[in-house]
RNA sequence: GUCCCCAUCGUCUAGAGGCCUAGGACACCCGCCUUUCACGCAGGUAACACGAGUUCGAAUCUCGUUGGGGACGCCA
């Protein structure tokens, strides 16, 4: 940046100036500058990945520009490190800005704290022109009055009593140093305000349901409805892509753009992702936020094309398509109107194409730089079925990373095996635990017993595989030598298949039998299956 | 209480007056494959919220009802 803009907002006398400083873009036609505007009071959340991915299809699509800003008006909800991790999220997303809060650019600054004196600035050109006011109305008087109203079965409103004051009165109670906020002050009742949805149409309010909104509080930060105005008009956006909780305010906005002059950009709100309740996806519904679908090991490709999945149709049905294809196919009149339910199947299908679609040796990276993601951010995933919970303490994790990367090959080929088995990085527990020994789980005696009930035949059939099989080379020869076990001891060749494979990983459901046993290796085969030995109908027995 | 938005299988949707005995995908069920699980393959169950109207003809247009969601802060 060859200009200090904070600085230079700082020293701004009138909205004229502020023209100045930021000129026109100079973008091809029909090029669309848009934004995500997150608050820093939380961790990211889905909402704002969903808009993110939209804006950055619309920008990729146009030739545009994707800009951050971060919207820090309200102090006492700020939280810290959330600035970081909305920025990790979005990189981590592959929706990252061109423009913006730590990304640089000419509009800036893109941090609404350092704005502050363009917010003053517009709210006394507003005063000025006579569509906003002082207002020295207290909290209480106004909590007061918003809870008779609700009493008496009324829209909670402000009553406009400061609306009336005199502008000597005004001066008079400031030299006195009253607190007070600015309001705008909305048209006579009646008056319709028409404005046209990207994606709904055109939309209708009266303003007899609109409230003189605050635009400018006690404490000098702006509200809201006029920072998100004064920004995007200087930052020179073109659509303003947010949740559909902002139809409602949208019409005090177009006021608001009427009563600067200025040219309102397009609107275009999207519908909000619910759960199974139907609800807005919120705390209630699980962890919400980008970091939680990361730690329970879902891919960026995979939540990407899920939240494009559920709110898009392909032209050509199809459920897996990466963001390029998305921006270039995508029309914001194509966009619901009607909030999806995350049905966590389909994202589950669709983050399995996209670990299934990586080489062995991708896929092991990917799995340990997700092991090490786990370990930096101090959390383990959950289980997904109904009593949750983590499916794996966080010690167990360090120690398989450090086995992995002790023997790089050997786990190379359990990411070959079978890949299509895992919707998530974290599946990879499940599925392929027993192949590494910081995850293996011995088999207890229930499960030995429920392939075989009698333990000294059990004892006796895997006594016969150590001693017999695990010399020989190759699996037809194994193939072979089990099924005569079998025959010998009067079972179905399926019992002395499970039981090998239950002896040998802990598990019922595996890879091919085979397969795991030529990479488990004899050493560590006789040594699980003779512990399992050991360990048969110990419990069933007493 | 008021306003705004929305309404097709369990879920996401296709559908812009006749191509609809409503199509696809996920999920579910069944079969094949198979020593388990998964994958794959072959089938199946399953929807136009309701009521009027417009029309020769309505899932599609209009109105109403019902239902769902969202908003109404010196929060965003």
């Amino acid at each position: 940046m060859t200009v200090d803009l904070k600085a230079r907002i700082a020293e701004l006398t009138s909205l004229e100036q502020a023209e100045q400083l930021y000129p026109a873009r100079n973008l091809p036609a029909g090029a669309e500058v848009v934004r995500v505007a997150p608050s820093p009071t939380g961790m990211p959340h889905i909402g704002t990945a969903m808009q993110s991915v939209i804006d950055r299809a619309l920008a990729d699509k146009t030739n545009g520009v994707f800009i951050l800003r971060i919207e820090d008006t309200d102090t006492a909800r700020t939280v810290p490190g959330a600035v970081d991790a909305i920025i990790a999220g979005l990189k981590w997303l592959g929706t990252t800005p061109d423009e913006g809060y730590s990304f640089g650019g000419d509009y800036g600054p893109y941090l609404q704290s350092d704005r502050l004196n363009l917010y003053k600035l517009a709210a006394d050109h507003l005063v000025a022109k006579g569509h906003a006011y002082a207002c020295f109305c207290t909290p209480e008087r106004l909590e007061k009055l918003r809870e008779d109203q609700s009493k008496a079965k009324m829209m909670p409103k402000y009553d406009r009593l400061c609306s009336k004051l005199t502008a000597e009165e005004v001066t008079e109670r400031k030299a006195k140093g009253e607190r007070f906020v600015i309001r705008m002050r909305m048209p006579k009742d009646g008056e319709k305000i028409r404005f046209k949805d990207e994606v709904r149409g055109e939309i209708e309010f009266d303003t007899k349901v609109l409230d003189d909104s605050v635009l400018l509080k006690g404490d000098g930060f702006p509200t809201y409805h006029l920072a998100v105005i004064v920004d995007d008009h200087f930052m020179r956006v073109t659509t303003v892509v947010r949740g559909e909780e902002w139809v409602s305010s949208a019409p005090k906005h177009v006021m608001l753009y009427k009563m600067f002059g200025w040219e309102a950009p397009k609107w275009l709100h999207t519908v909000l992702l619910r759960d199974a309740e139907r609800r807005k996806l919120s705390k209630r519904s699980g962890d919400t936020s980008l970091a939680g679908y990361r730690v329970n090991g879902y891919l960026p490709e995979g939540l990407r094309n899920f939240l494009t999945r559920v709110m898009w149709a392909h032209p050509e049905n199809k459920d897996i398509y990466d963001l390029a294809e998305f921006a270039r196919l995508v029309t914001p009149s194509a966009l619901p109107s009607t909030g999806p339910i995350a049905d966590m199947k389909l994202f589950g299908f669709i983050n399995g194409h996209y670990l299934a679609s990586h080489k062995p040796a991708e896929l092991r990276q990917m799995f340990v730089d997700y092991l090490d993601y786990l370990v930096s951010v101090d959390r383990v995933p959950e289980s997904d079925d109904e009593e949750g919970g983590p499916i794996v303490p966080l010690e167990t994790i360090k120690k398989l990373r450090a086995e992995i990367a002790a023997n790089t090959e050997y786990a190379d080929h359990v990411f070959a095996l079978e890949p299509e088995r895992h919707q998530k990085l974290s599946d990879v527990f499940r599925n392929c635990g027993f192949l590494f020994e910081a995850t293996y789980t011995p088999a207890t005696a229930e499960l030995m017993a429920k392939h075989c009930p009698d333990a000294a035949m059990a004892k006796g059939i895997l006594g016969k595989v150590v001693a017999e099989c695990l010399d020989m080379p190759d699996s037809e020869a194994w193939d072979k030598a089990m099924r005569q076990i079998a025959a010998d001891n009067g079972v179905k060749d399926k019992v002395v298949f499970m039981l090998t494979r239950v002896a040998a990983t802990g598990m019922e459901r595996t890879p091919p039998l085979f397969e795991i046993m030529h990479m488990l290796g004899k050493a560590k085969l006789s040594q699980r299956i003779n512990a399992a030995i050991a360990n048969a109908g110990t419990s069933v027995a007493a």
